[in-house]
RNA sequence: GCAGGGGUUCCCGAGCGGUCAAAGGGGCAGGACUUAAGAUCCUGUGGCUUAGUGCCUUCGAGAGUUCGAAUCUCUCCCCCUGCACCA
């Protein structure tokens, strides 16, 4: 068999009729079908590529047959870092080396005989097509989307540039398993996805026909949250209360100005009373001498001073705190000027002979614990940048903000109270346990962190921070939760408590605010820190049951009483046993358990009850241990419902000195001491047993629900509902509310590196960032550039330098380029218009063709290409251009293809598998067949050089077959096997089960190839052929005298009502039939036989067979004929024994099926007829009932035979 | 840990309440054809048993629902894939 011959003949004919090329038809239906476009690499295409285009293909081949116009296009994914870094080390150009790759891809994908559109070629580095990646781009920068920040990247130092988020895997780059990534500071781009993040992740519900997995990844990834935030503060210089405030004004001001009024009601809000503000004399005209002066004469400066200064102000402070004899704790200057120096260039006689302008930075520094220096970016007095070296000589905290007005100068000014107590909102979804959080814990990798440090704590936190640098990233997954105090506290909003802040590994930065508040008595994860570091746990949640059983249960009608109580887990002084009651009056099994008295503690009642009654008195220790329980019962002896709040305590005995009980207490229970690993089984009440199982476990946090307790005015509300009162009560407050928060962020473009497409951005000094004007596009790659050390395109610079197109000065082009996940995101919309110069594609052909029915590619890509092209959609639908929001209709996920033995193929493995090779060795619809019939398209699959044999064999027996065949008539056995085929092979491809279509296309041929058949079903045969092997259907096609292209013929209907299975009934019994006269002439070593009696029973005739028949209504329904015979009772009693006989019944379902129509005679003449070729002479005997036909040993289905 | 998917006879893989000792392929065994090998074709491929048949055991382990379970439910074990301290 010539395969190359014919594959290529029908290859160059296909193309040559162009018979997949398609145009908008508005008569047909659609159907766009398409498979992730490849990214081209120099090494070609591998058979696991292979495997993905033919998956779409045969549902193409499909499709086309069914008469749909099929949009099947192939593109190429050309920009990208892989082609610059093969370039560079090939030494040729990325555009050359691409250009080679894409030739190559296409000549392979071509000898795949895949039924592309090759006039609709996307091609991503061509200026024509990533025009429109910048169009899109300015039209997000328009709807503002785009925004450029300076953020913490992730940087591959092998790929030279930033990663995205979903780039990063364990800590590695996605394309260098053992590169680490860096984290560096760089001005980045930005696409505002987040401004999605909702509609992405509703919408996934809607994607029906998405694998679930898919969907299951992006919610997660994507990760919607609801919950609340909440606001604590965090004072910059430690708690307020222990601190005296000092103000030093403005020039010109006195201490009842703005600026003053509103800090001084902040500061006392928060319990601390302004020790200094005065009014400096001579505001107006002021001497430093004399100001100077004034201050130190009336306010003695002491360790907690905190020195708040305000333009002027601050020079005063910087010439005084030198000559201070103590350390201050801390100096705060809002806009302080560095030199007598204006922003409106006026000299001001008056302030330049105010003071020398020369400061003793150095003394300063070493009087003040901690300085933050604060500069108004639209300062109209003092020059921008004088603070900013001031705080750069005193190596303080600069923060560079916007005032209300300008100077910081009005009623109220938010970010000067930001950095006296810097507020953190906090994201929980537990507000519940708002009262329970006894520590913060901030992300060790956060930006603001080391401003949280205080000076006491800087060489612990800065050794922290060393210790996760200088671990892997790998054993950073694996380590322990671990952290250290930062030395500031926190204000908890809603009890005004302090709690510590500490630093944590497990803490996300970019998560929420960076800051988790935590709760250890009610989160694993606060639990073990909180254990770790020996910080305070409060519960804040009781566990709660209310018992609604038995005599027990709470009655209505009774009152409540509470009371506190308590439980003693009494352990016995030698062995591991403990004391526990079983109780005479109740049911109940308990430990020692009792109420505590008036005037009395818990432990002291303990005390009590343990020696009352156990009659152990010896006690080494009481200790309390798991957390508060609230039970509610009905107690009987009592006549009241009993609201029981017990504590729990680990009693542990000296000895066993020992008296009697009272009778009192024997009366009513008995003490037992039972094993450790028994007293859970022992116990029987609830809240007994959930102390004992925190016990033993060593104790944990309590995550269930219950009732609030220390929670203030909402003891006692179930915690679900305090979730949502509790973020009522802080939305009142002002210091919460609620959101949803996403885990998404936002999308980071910026890649430094030249093959991508440019950023149509040009940077002026004036105008600052500018995009480029519509007109202007494309900004296309220079070719001229030199690569090496850092960013290609900034070694260009005819190409970098360029005018602003807002003011026409001069202006330097963004040399950042896209990530080539933006080529990808639209692509499959420039298939329907691809070579449209003018629009991105024009909308009428893009609502003919798109959104895509049925998308094809790998499970690799569900959460960055898939969401990025989901965005993008609903980005062009916002823009009106498209009237879809999502993508694609239907995802489908091939398999992963292994090498031989399910190992995965690598270059370095030497296990390629190379479609050409294979190709020439068994032909590429021998590949096609083989590849498919493998496994499910959906499953992994290997490669195996012997299982490929099999499919060559089968294609070389069709061939073989359609050679020199005649046709003829064919008999209802074949047009019944024909027509099931048909019906079954059709539903398989659209199910994607090839690998069952193959089968039965297989069985089929079995069948055929020992029958006469007629040209019609040869025709039908080799259609269903078609979409697996194309090229031998095609050339079979012709051979049995028809016109091309079975390609396009149509697909055949399976007519039902040919579909007959009594006919392959009988085949059975004839095989049977054979077989035994086969076997009785070897046992009696007869050398031929002249005449065979076989006794047939009348199977059919059996009432219950009609029943069964009836009941079924044509399709073997077990259970149908089942309820048809007998009831359910009798089913109970009887159905055991009925089994068989309906089995029997069943297995002959083909005959009943057809009861009526089926011809008696007919059918045994048929067997007669068949047995009489290979064994002369058949006599049948027709027993009239079955009772004649038992007594000869035949059986309905299976007939006694005599052979002589 | 969470989410998704799995564990089927020698291997790969279908089946997903009754016609199931379980498709198909590969492997293996036997036979036919050949001097032989290969290719091809046929037969067999859990165990015991019959002339036909029937019985027992088996679809990761255990329990359950049912007249009936590879298939449904629960628990457990193991594997893969993805996310990973998401507050």
């Amino acid at each position: 068999m010539e395969f190359k011959k014919i594959e290529q003949k029908w290859q160059t004919s296909w193309e040559k009729e162009k018979l997949f090329e398609v145009n908008e038809d508005s008569k047909k239906k659609k159907f766009y079908l398409l498979e992730m476009f490849p990214y081209p690499s120099g090494e070609g295409l591998h058979m696991g590529h292979a495997l993905n285009f033919v998956i779409g293909d045969v549902l193409a081949r499909k499709k086309i047959m069914d008469g749909f116009n099929v949009l099947h296009p192939m593109g190429y994914d050309a920009l990208g870092l892989p082609a610059e870094n093969a370039a560079i080390k090939a030494g040729t150009h990325p555009q050359d080396y691409t250009n080679k790759a894409i030739k190559h891809y296409i000549e392979q994908q071509k000898a795949l005989g895949i039924t592309y559109d090759w006039t609709r070629v996307v091609n991503t580095a061509d200026p024509k097509y990533y025009k429109w990646d910048q169009w899109i781009f300015l039209k997000m920068f328009e709807k503002n989307l785009v925004y450029q920040k300076e953020s913490s990247v992730n940087w591959c130092p092998k790929c030279n540039t930033v990663l995205a988020n979903e780039q990063v895997q364990n800590g590695k780059c996605w394309r260098h398993e053992d590169t680490n990534v860096e984290i560096k500071k760089l001005k980045q781009w930005f696409l505002k996805i987040t401004d999605y993040a909702d509609e992405l992740y509703e919408g996934i519900d809607k994607l029906e026909d998405w694998p679930s997995k898919t969907r299951a990844m992006q919610k997660n990834w994507i990760g919607k949250s609801h919950g609340t935030e909440i606001e604590f503060e965090i004072p910059a210089f430690g708690e307020i209360k222990d601190k005296e405030f000092v103000f030093l004004h403005a020039f010109g001001d006195n201490s009842k100005s703005a600026f003053w009024v509103w800090l001084k009601k902040e500061i006392e809000q928060r319990g601390c009373k302004v020790a200094f503000a005065p009014n400096l004399p001579n505001a107006d005209n002021p001497s430093l001498e004399e100001q100077e002066k004034h201050v130190l004469n009336n306010y003695d400066f002491k360790e907690n001073s905190v020195l708040v200064t305000h333009s002027l102000g601050g020079t005063l402070a910087m010439k005084i705190i030198p000559k201070l004899k103590t350390k201050i704790n801390g100096l705060l200057m809002v806009a302080p000027p560095l030199k007598c120096e204006y922003k409106d260039n006026k000299k001001r006689p008056i302030l330049e002979k105010y003071c020398d302008w020369k400061f003793d930075f150095k003394k300063i520094k070493n009087n003040v614990k901690k300085i933050i220096v604060i500069e108004d970016e639209k300062d109209h007095i003092v020059p921008f940048g004088h603070p900013k070296e001031i705080a750069k000589e005193l190596d303080a905290k600069y923060v560079l903000g916007i005032g209300n007005q300008t100077h910081y100068n009005s009623d109220k000014e938010q970010v000067v109270l930001n950095e006296l107590v810097e507020v953190w909102p906090i994201f929980t979804t537990r507000p519940d346990t708002l009262f329970g959080v006894t520590f913060m814990v901030v992300s060790a990798q956060h930006t603001k962190l080391m401003d949280l440090v205080t000076d006491e704590q800087k060489s612990d936190v800065e050794k922290f921070l060393k210790k996760l640098n200088s671990v892997s990233e790998k054993e950073l997954d694996q380590m322990e939760k671990e952290g250290v105090f930062t030395g500031s506290y926190a204000t908890n909003p809603v009890n005004g408590e302090k709690v510590p802040v500490w630093a944590g590994n497990f803490v996300v930065a970019d998560y929420g605010a960076g800051m988790v508040m935590a709760v250890p008595a009610h989160d694993q994860r606060d639990y073990e820190f909180a254990k770790k570091y020996d910080i305070e746990i409060k519960q804040v949640i009781a566990p709660y049951h209310v018992e609604t059983n038995g005599e027990d249960a709470v009655r209505k009608d009774k009152k409540v009483i509470k009371r506190d109580s308590v439980f003693a887990l009494v352990k016995h002084h030698k062995e591991d046993k403990y004391f526990c009651l079983d109780w005479k009056k109740f049911k109940w099994k308990s430990f020692v358990i009792g109420g505590v008295d008036d005037g009395e503690t818990p432990e002291e009642a303990v005390r009590r009850e343990v020696i009352e009654e156990t009659g152990y008195s010896d006690i080494k220790s009481i200790k309390p241990i798991a957390f508060e329980t609230h039970a509610e019962f009905y107690a009987k002896h009592k006549e009241i419902n009993r609201y029981g709040k017990y504590k729990a305590f680990l009693v542990e005995l000296a000895s066993d000195k020992h008296e009697k009980p009272s009778d009192e207490h024997t009366k009513n229970h008995e003490g037992i001491w039972v094993e450790k690993n028994k007293v859970s089984g022992f116990i029987n009440l609830e809240n007994n047993r959930l102390v004992w199982n925190d016990y033993i476990k060593g104790g944990a946090a309590y995550t269930e629900n219950g009732k609030l307790i220390n929670s203030s005015e909402f003891d006692g509300i179930n915690n679900r509902e305090a979730i949502d009162k509790i973020t009522l009560h802080l939305k009142k407050q002002k210091i919460g509310k609620k959101v949803i928060n996403f885990k998404l962020r936002d999308w980071g473009i910026s890649r430094q590196r030249y093959w991508g497409t440019p950023i149509p951005i040009i940077h002026c000094e004036k105008c600052g960032a500018v995009p480029v004007s519509e007109k202007d596009l494309p900004i296309a790659l220079p070719k001229d550039v030199e690569f090496g050390e850092g960013n290609p395109l900034e070694t260009n610079e005819k190409w970098t330098k360029t005018k602003c197109p807002k003011c026409g000065g001069s202006g330097k082009r963004e040399t950042d380029t896209m990530d080539t996940f933006v080529n990808s995101s639209w692509y499959f919309l420039r298939y329907a218009d691809p070579n449209n110069d003018k629009e991105i594609f024009d909308k009428k052909k893009a609502k003919y063709w798109c959104p895509i029915d049925q998308y094809v590619g790998g499970a690799e890509h569900a959460c960055m290409h898939l969401i990025y092209s989901r965005f993008y959609t609903k980005f062009l639908a916002d823009l009106g251009l498209i009237n879809f929001r999502e993508p694609a209709k239907k995802l489908f996920h091939q398999g992963m293809l292994q090498g031989e033995g399910g190992v995965k193929m690598s270059k370095s493995k030497g296990n390629v598998v190379l479609p050409e090779v294979v190709s020439e060795k068994y032909g590429i619809d021998t590949s096609r067949l083989f590849l498919l019939s493998l496994a499910a398209p959906d499953k992994p699959r290997d490669w195996s050089e012997k299982g490929i044999q099999g499919s060559l064999r089968i294609i070389q027996k069709i061939f073989d077959y359609f050679q020199d065949t005649k046709f003829g008539k064919d008999n209802e056995k074949t047009l019944s096997k024909l027509n099931k085929t048909i019906k079954e092979v059709t539903l398989d491809i659209e199910d994607f089960a090839y690998n069952l279509a193959v089968i039965k296309i297989r069985q089929l041929f079995e069948y055929i190839e020992g029958e006469t058949i007629s040209k019609d079903t040869a025709e039908k045969f080799l259609k269903i052929l078609s979409p697996f092997c194309p090229h031998i259907a095609e050339e079979l096609w012709e051979k049995i005298g028809n016109k091309p292209f079975i390609s396009n013929a149509k697909w055949p209907k399976a007519n039902e009502k040919l579909i007959d299975e009594k006919l392959e009934k009988i085949e059975g019994v004839l095989d049977t039939l054979r077989g035994d006269i086969l076997k009785i002439k070897e046992l009696a070593k007869l050398d031929s036989v002249s005449k065979v009696k076989i006794f047939v029973a009348p199977a059919w005739k059996w009432d219950a067979l009609a029943i069964v028949k009836k009941a079924c209504d044509g399709k073997p329904d077990f259970g149908a004929a089942m309820k048809a015979l007998m009831s359910k009772d009798e089913m109970k009693k009887q159905g055991k024994a009925v089994q068989p006989f309906l089995k029997a019944v069943m297995s002959r379902f083909g005959e009943l099926s057809d009861l009526e129509k089926f011809d008696e005679v007919k059918a045994i003449e048929e067997v007669k007829v068949a047995l009489e070729k290979e064994f002369g002479s058949i006599e049948i005997i027709k027993a009239e009932n079955s009772k004649e036909a038992k007594a000869n040993n035949a059986f309905p289905g299976k007939p006694a035979l005599l052979v002589e």
